[in-house]
DNA sequence: ATCGATTCCGTAAACGATTTCGTCTAGGTA
DNA sequence: TACCTAGACGAAATCGTTTACGGAATCGAT
């Protein structure tokens, strides 16, 4: 095993008084002298002494880290999120421990009980789309250990939870195409599991109701893996069956790209023959040819905005003050570029 | 605080025995009669026990935690890398602690100190652009905790580490790009502090050599933040300049990607008056128009090889086996496409 | 009856830091 | 002289598990 570390008892012995004085010493506690107090901090500094933090915690009953569990983290919002997380983490001195459920409900469960396990002090989920019952995070509410849920989130559990304005940016993306001219728009939708999928479908529905545009349902296509092959896939079946839309609007940036690759390949033209509109505005989406119509969504943050929740649930507990549970929604912004843009002007205009 | 936890002790005294037998039943160790070791189980369940892994790691001197420093998360890159990581360290049982460089050596040292106090079994690191100096990361070494690096190494630490051959690739990529016609190509770089760009750019300025073209210093141009914007920057500056090479490898693909966007905006037909070659190989480039050509980097394999190595190594060192470094060289392929193909066949081709 | 072997379990000491009570001394006050 | 206070520090318990050492009981075998 390792070598051993430098203890308080190592300091505390060369010096000849007890390991409580040096702690204190080291935290600066008034009834040190200040003659102790600089002869331990000099001897700590010589031998190299880092507190062991696992014992603090022991002791004090807390780890000083919180845990995420994110379904994929490959993924440019996703990623963003954590930078977020992370970036608040940091300032107030939290660590991170980060899962990724990879979507699948059983290691969501393995992940939240080993974050359990490692006694984090609040812990940040998204849940996955297989994600049904939620044992595994009442297990923290239970036990009073805060848990703030984003982005991907379910109204059974009663937390706190930051997410964005999905009905809200999917109305505002298909009002905008409606506006600009199409008039079947189909709709390349996300595991209806997940909230936000579900979200922008109804965002989806009421805006072409509210255009007076009738609905189809065999213009709902749900992905699965939501990928740039699903993009180009369904395309390519609405081709086959002869039955192309005049507008698309993808539930992501990826499988929308998909989508514009798969058009283009099928001879049609964006977007004067079919529109097409994404989710999420990745950075890629404005360098692309044609530029893609897109919603952003804050997603770091949202990450910001989590942890700053998570932290202060957290210290609320410590000072036995009430906590009480928030929601927060995030406003999207439309990007509108030349994949919707039937106007002469071409020019990116943005629209919130 | 949090509600009281259960533990082995409360089980212990509900069941009249010691709380050796409460955590050895448990654990399933041969010396526990089956009759007892049921009763436990039930009762642990029953109660709802949790192993607390913090109390578990002070006894075992082991926390079963690694530790990863990257310098930027919101990268395909890095983000698979660590997907990677996460996946060989879910199926070893370890959990990751993840820090963020954010590409500022001050961040990277208090990182690297948060870890060692957090006691993680072992870290995995990729440098920071900024970091020259090593001492944060040998204190891991000098208390013997595995340390391997992987992506941005230095030869100043002793350790394994797990690298693309980014000279290799590099070359190719030149190389294929004289081949098809290209005689001047400038070189987007990197930070040349970096080892990765460094390394890039021996490959870029070998295989014009290798192929008798001249080198001219002033078609590097070096990224600070490796952007779009910045590929586009650069691309407008050899337009002002009046001196636009025929070619452009960018050390990565977003710089390329801006570059050729940039290009478009100019004018210029790529690949015919300006061949592209990127870096990295992000999902989004096979799909841009024109699609780009780059050298993919085995990303995600790269976070498990590093982890499975930093896992060895943790477990060699509880056997007190002798530990060795290891350096792995992942290989990189081309992947041509439309940005530098000047044949007619447009198809895409896949070099390694 | 005696002597190992097993089998099953308990005692108590770790692990390293924190914290609750003290204790002790020196000086001040009445 | 008796009492009090402040300042500086120590003893020991504590957090929850793990584990080195034993120890008692049981069962055969001799």
């Amino acid at each position: 095993m390792h070598k051993r570390q430098v203890t308080l008892a190592d300091i505390a012995k060369k010096l000849n008084i007890s390991t409580a004085t040096v702690s204190r010493a080291l935290k600066n506690y008034p009834d040190i002298s200040d003659e102790t107090k600089k002869r331990v901090l000099a001897l700590a500094n010589e031998l190299n002494y880092r507190p062991n933090s696992i014992a603090a915690g022991l002791r004090k009953r807390e780890s000083k880290i919180i845990g995420v569990i994110i379904p994929e983290i490959v993924n440019h919002f996703f990623s963003s999120v954590i930078k977020g997380i992370m970036e608040v983490a940091y300032d107030k001195d939290y660590r991170v421990m980060l899962c990724q459920s990879d979507e699948d409900f059983d290691k969501e469960v393995t992940d939240a009980n080993a974050l359990f396990a490692s006694r984090v002090d609040g812990i940040l989920v998204s849940l996955g789309h297989e994600t049904k019952t939620y044992d595994h995070l009442k297990q923290f509410q239970d036990s009073g250990i805060p848990l703030v849920l984003f982005d991907k989130v379910t109204d059974e559990l009663n937390t706190s939870r930051v997410i964005v304005d999905d009905y809200e940016g999917a109305f505002q993306a298909v009002s905008h195409m409606i506006e600009e001219g199409c008039r079947g728009i189909a709709h390349f939708a996300g595991p209806l599991v997940a909230s936000t999928s579900r979200k922008r479908l109804d965002g989806y529905k009421d805006a072409l109701a509210h255009h007076g545009i009738t609905f189809r349902e065999e213009w709902i296509l749900p992905c699965v893996d939501i990928s740039l092959e699903e993009g180009a896939a369904f395309v390519n079946k609405l081709h086959d069956s002869g039955n192309m839309p005049d507008g698309i609007f993808a539930i992501t940036d990826s499988v929308a790209i998909g989508a514009i690759d798969g058009l283009k390949k099928l001879g049609y033209d964006i977007p004067s023959q079919v529109a097409v509109s994404g989710f999420s505005d990745w950075k890629i989406s404005s360098v692309i040819n044609p530029s893609l119509t897109s919603v952003s969504q804050p997603s770091f943050n949202m990450g910001k905005q989590a942890a700053q929740i998570l932290i202060d649930e957290i210290q609320q507990l410590k000072d036995e003050e009430e906590i009480k549970e928030q929601t927060i929604t995030l406003k999207t912004s439309l990007k509108i570029r030349e994949s919707s843009l039937f106007s002469t002007s071409k020019v990116s205009v943005t629209k919130s």
